[in-house]
DNA sequence: CACTTAAGTAAATATCTTTTGATTTAATTT
DNA sequence: AAATTAAATCAAAAGATATTTACTTAAGTG
């Protein structure tokens, strides 16, 4: 090879760096199943992104498969370290309540690859969360949490009910979620468009309202 | 080729009868589009559910991607006749927004192809609901129907709320579908089988006491 | 009953995707 | 500074999947 190609094809060698590589094909992939899911996704797509070669996600972590698997327990592990942040004892159970639902609302709303990566999990009917006991253990304690906040709001007089944990985290989960897992079919349903900041600042009153009057609390009038 | 190996292979020639053939390559399309999604989807699993030659589906229906759209287009019709037949005129607003959300809720339930071909189609970006203009027009009454109803129950003074009929409708669709939705994972970070059939009558009725507390309506006490 | 049409079959092709083998070379260690 | 390790590249094999071509034959038609 001549020189002047030399010169041309220039940086034709990475600097080595086994982290920033790493690390960068696995924020790379992320993108990739959330956007794509498992069988949409293209490994190619993502050594592109991540400007690499291919045979980096051989040589980092075995395979599409094992990548996906990363990227589940990474996306996981997100939400689960947030979440540990909050605490219900504190505050005052109206207060607390509306914490719960604020706090969900927003994440789901700023981690859009969050949900996404969820969808497709579903859409494959769980096969790799099964895998991974780190996302079995990780929302025990929160919705312990939220079992304890019902009782005290309960006991105080506050709440006039007492409701299954599940059931409440369920729901606060679908009020806030739904509408972004959903954002392209229910917009062309209802003919307006779900990824307005400002609709979307609607449904986060919304969602509070509701949790909240189930809840027996006055929100209004 | 002999005698032997032609009664062997016995009947290899499928007796004609184009109606019956292209409505079980859809039905079978149904199933697996639902099952895997678009890209997860096989053409040759389809063809082997319906017992016909793959050149049947650029037969009949002219490639996997006009399959997916015709299967689109059947599931979203069955609702729409199924909601056609609700009227929400007739009886007090009490009685009919607790039909709203058991219509909704029962809906899903007993149409799991639906909800799953929504979530891919989301999972596609909307990319193939958008070019139907069939699905466009259909929901526009339904909503209309919830508006109607919410006025109808505000001005008699029975709601104590007059909610924005879409947001209503989301929140009745959220509380119905997400846990179907996400079943798998949700099971999973909650430690219950959220398909068992007890699960999904406490849903059942969680989700009306949500709906109707937050229309200021006294379920208990 | 010849004749036409299109339903159906079988096999090959064209593509597209993931994965691997062989090799180079940057960094680290002794 | 030679030797070693493993990060990175390149190219192609291996695998899977959608689509098409060429052909066969059942059913309907004048």
């Amino acid at each position: 090879m001549s020189k002047v190609e030399d010169a041309l094809k220039a940086p034709s060698v990475r600097s080595r760096n086994p982290e920033r590589t790493r690390a960068e094909i696995l924020s790379e992939a992320v993108h990739e199943f959330a956007e794509h899911g498992f069988h949409g996704a293209r490994v190619e797509r993502i050594t592109k992104a991540a400007k690499c070669n291919a045979r980096m996600i051989y040589h980092y972590f075995g395979g599409k498969e094992q990548l996906y698997l990363a990227v589940l327990d990474s996306v996981y592990a997100q939400i689960r370290n947030r979440e540990a942040q909050l605490r219900f004892g504190t505050a005052d159970p109206i207060t607390e309540a509306r914490r719960l639902v604020e706090f969900t609302y927003d994440y789901f709303a700023e981690n859009g690859d969050f949900l996404k990566m969820i969808r497709n999990e579903n859409l494959l009917q769980g096969k790799y969360i099964k895998r991974s006991q780190m996302i079995r253990d990780m929302s025990q304690p929160f919705i312990a949490a939220i079992g304890e906040l019902m009782e005290r709001g309960y006991s105080a007089g506050v709440f006039s009910r007492k409701p299954d944990p599940v059931q409440l985290y369920v729901t606060v989960v679908a009020l806030s979620a739904h509408h972004l897992n959903n954002a392209a079919t229910l917009g062309t349903v209802v003919g307006q468009d779900l990824t307005d900041l400002s609709w979307q600042a609607e449904r986060r009153d919304h969602a509070v309202e509701v949790v909240l009057s189930y809840l027996g609390i006055q929100t209004r009038g």
